[in-house]
DNA sequence: GGTAATGTTAGACT
DNA sequence: TAGTCTAACATTAC
């Protein structure tokens, strides 16, 4: 789930609930997720106190915490989310693979679920951790001139390693990497000097779109629309959702299994 | 039981 | 140097 938009929700998410409440105590199922320090620093840190603040970089979600100056930071890798609870109740079934948990002084409690343990939880300063340090620019805040002179930086790089790669530009992923290229018309296998000024701006034009507008479903637990490619990768009809006649394709492109349409992607 | 899965990274290779 | 490919991490769902 998590790129850019579900980190969005997420950040939404732990902001609505979470925030300004007193930390009664951390339970981690699985110590070794927590990166930069040992639990036991990381609980005495945190108990007692509260978080103020909430914020993303890229797939990063950021939390100020009252009183001292280290971040709570997590990623969520592949398989991570938050459920915001009463404390031991079931009520999902991917609660059983909450890895990390804060409980709350009024009996509610934070879970971070994280099934493949591919997620990461740190306390520390954003700037510390490599990734972020090196993140390219927030598409959301990206001009136009900026997009395209960052495509220029990097004119032998396939189109969809490169807007997956987080040091060009932050927060895309597999899943909307596919869904912005579907709705661009470019095929995933181009090379960025092999597309037009055309298509570069299109590029551009929907990075922005299908980001905000994702965002935006998400926020009101909304199915994606049937439009997009994204409501078909996972079933096997194959249909494009542009023309029934066309036949999208599965491929490994840069490295990761992508879904397109080679008739309406060029 | 085999396979694929929304992420990242190190190291080998071209 | 720049880009690509593969494996590894770890575990579930179909």
């Amino acid at each position: 789930m998590p790129e850019l938009p579900d980190v969005e929700f997420f950040k939404e998410y732990f902001k609505d609930n979470s925030l300004h409440k007193k930390i009664i105590n951390i339970e981690c199922e699985d110590k070794t997720l927590i990166k930069n320090v040992d639990f036991r620093d990381f609980k005495k840190s945190l108990i007692r106190k509260s978080f103020r603040d909430a914020w993303r970089i890229g797939k990063f979600l950021i939390a100020e915490i009252k009183g001292i100056s280290e971040n709570l930071i997590i990623h969520f890798g592949m398989t991570g989310s938050l459920h915001y609870v009463k404390q031991g109740e079931e009520r999902k079934r991917r609660d059983r693979f909450t890895r990390l948990c804060f409980r709350f002084a009024n009996g509610y409690e934070l879970r971070w679920i994280n099934i493949r343990r591919l997620g990461k939880i740190y306390l520390t300063k954003p700037q510390n951790i490599k990734l972020i340090e090196e993140m390219g620019p927030e598409p959301l805040q990206l001009s136009q001139q900026e997009f395209l002179r960052l495509l220029t930086n990097h004119e032998l790089k396939n189109i969809k390693a490169f807007l997956m790669d987080q040091r060009n530009i932050a927060g895309i992923g597999n899943v909307y990497s596919d869904e912005i290229l579907f709705q661009a018309r470019i095929n995933p296998h181009r090379k960025i000097e092999d597309l037009t000024q055309r298509q570069k701006k299109i590029l551009f034009q929907k990075i922005y779109q299908v980001l905000t507008e994702a965002t935006k479903i998400l926020t009101f637990y909304r199915a994606f629309p049937k439009s997009w490619l994204e409501p078909h990768r996972h079933t096997n009809d194959l249909i494009c959702p542009r023309n029934k006649n066309h036949k999208l394709k599965r491929e490994t492109i840069a490295g990761r299994s992508a879904i397109f349409c080679p008739l309406c992607q060029t």
